[in-house]
DNA sequence: TTGTAGGCGTTATCAA
DNA sequence: TTGATAACGCCTACAA
């Protein structure tokens, strides 16, 4: 079958040959070349250490991760399921859980599960059958989808970006950013606004929209539902909540969304109506994003800590590997008051 | 040291469990479960496959990879070295890759080279360490710069995204692209332009820019090359490429980049300079990424098919693992005309 | 300080 | 059609 040009299996030299060029038995060569210590003693005299890494340097030697995976039972995999990693906000979260992971000498093994949870239920499967050691979660649903597949197993993971109640998070401050959204609006005078929630099961999501809903009626001005339209966090979501919110009359002045990418599809479709963002009508998005600030019309936004989300998340994930409890961290947002929110007109 | 909340090795139901059960040996369990065949026939009695199939499903029972690779010398795994995750780009590209290896029971291995030789050649051996099957690279460089670590060890490989001679890649057809936007330009009456090269050894880059120039010295009006500027793919790069382009004296009046990222910069840039994209300064971006069409000022862009590049280096890399040849695959783009571009003031 | 032996879970080979 | 056996590469008691 295979023409012979490549040998998928091709292995490197094994400790069995550098024990046999040193003259030390393997089980000598395994405790040198890993640095097991014997009541905390190198188990090796010097000479033969120094003589036994040099010849596994100039051989190149290098571990077999299956065998080691076989024998101790842990691979340093770290399985991560995402929604899909072309979302920016996710993409910057596995950037900073890829850095945090590879410091740690641990490997990412990411899923995408397009937000549907038999996906997921797959994705978590295969990644167990890939012996990961422990695995962190971007997509969970409010009702715990999938984690029962962890549980049965009892194998770590924390979640990222979207909580859960129970179980340890990582996560923006949702509550907070969205009340940050909503007093920058009724600062700036709007009374009559709407939101795009998000998916409907997504604890991020829910977060952002009470903590933004539950500004406005402290302020007594609370927000009627039909004002609060359900939305995928990409920008056709954004696009056609807009559309729906802009279809009412009086049109809101305002618009909260979720997302910075749907809050992009609300400044599409703003400009096929055309309305000039923050004069007619204003837009708040959610994580500041990097494009938000490069837009014409620069977009204000809850800027949420990706990186540091992701970093926390393996942080937390080395905690519970070694015994800890996880904590569930909220990471503080910050608003970005730039162009397309200005005073009601 | 763990404190026994979670057990990191837990391992399900083995062959040997299985075997128990059943009474048969664990020889013809595996034999039955892994559908093996013996002179093309299914080597066990249908009896005793239904049999042992039902016990496996009952008990759950999983094959361990770890024990699979060990044994048969491939793990399905495969590696994917990119610049950086958060490119949106990259991201899409990595969606079609996951998606097309799932299909075929692979499961990528994502690592970020950050476009740094030395963390390219740590994240290669690294996927190497884990015994990946093949590898995609999305982040080469024309020096083919760590390609050697793939040659000596005869692991599959193919490019993606960028080019290098001598190597199986899937790629847009860039130097058409690059035309594509010249003569758009051109066709608008600019002439006087200037180029964000992106980075000098990403063949994407230099095949775009060499297309983009080709096509102007084609027509009679040669860029200068002061108004070719090397820069990142992001939007920082795109954003000083622009500052520089723009203190020229006369400033061009359009310029090309060869990522979307760099166009959203360069609008930033312009923005700043109290310039209208367009009406003011024409740009033109690369690869059409969604948010293009939504700015307020629609970016004009050229579209690369970027989830089929993902897809088709999976295929190529199945034809590699099979023995056949791999084919180098172009991808004809398509401009997208909007208005960032417009003919000349 | 070093060697020996056994096994992690699976599969390939050989024998029955 | 099925069973026995060895081996993949490594680690870890235990013995010397």
């Amino acid at each position: 079958m295979n023409g012979g040009q490549y040998e998928a299996g091709a292995r490197g030299p094994t400790l069995a040959n550098v024990a046999k060029i040193t003259g030390y038995h393997v089980s000598t060569v395994s405790r040198v070349l890993n640095g097991s210590t014997v009541a905390g003693v190198r188990a090796a005299s010097p000479a033969a250490a120094e003589r036994i890494r040099e010849v596994a340097r100039e051989l190149g030697y290098r571990p077999n991760a299956a065998a080691i995976a076989l024998r101790r039972r842990r691979t340093r995999l770290l399985g991560v399921v995402m929604a899909r990693m072309a979302d920016p906000v996710l993409a910057t979260i596995y950037e900073g859980i890829e850095q945090a992971a590879r410091q740690r000498g641990f490997h990412p093994l990411a899923v995408n599960s397009w937000e549907d949870p038999d996906t997921r239920r797959e994705c978590i499967e295969a990644l167990m059958d890939h012996g990961v050691d422990a695995v962190i979660l971007g997509d969970s649903t409010v009702d715990g989808a999938g984690l029962d597949l962890l549980a049965t197993r009892k194998l770590p993971f924390v979640l990222v970006n979207r909580g859960v109640e129970g179980h340890p998070s990582v996560t923006c401050d949702d509550h907070a950013g969205g009340r940050m959204a909503a007093e920058h609006l009724l600062d700036l005078g709007h009374r009559r606004v709407g939101v795009l929630a998000g998916l409907p099961l997504a604890g991020n999501a829910i977060g952002r929209t009470e903590g933004f809903l539950d500004a406005f009626r402290a302020a007594g001005h609370p927000v009627p539902a039909e004002r609060v339209v359900r939305s995928t966090f990409d920008i056709a979501g954004g696009r056609m909540g807009a559309e729906r919110l802009l279809r009412a009359d009086p049109a809101p002045t305002a618009i909260f969304a979720v997302s910075d990418s749907a809050a992009l599809g609300v400044l599409g479709c703003l400009r096929d109506h055309a309305i000039t963002p923050g004069a007619g009508v204003s837009v708040v998005g959610f994580n500041d994003v990097p494009m938000a600030a490069e837009l014409t019309i620069p977009l204000t936004s809850v800027r949420s800590p990706l990186r540091r989300i992701g970093e926390e998340s393996v942080n937390q994930l080395m905690r519970l590997m070694s015994g800890q409890p996880a904590q569930t961290l909220r990471l503080t947002p910050e608003l970005m008051a730039r162009k397309t929110t200005a005073p009601r007109a």
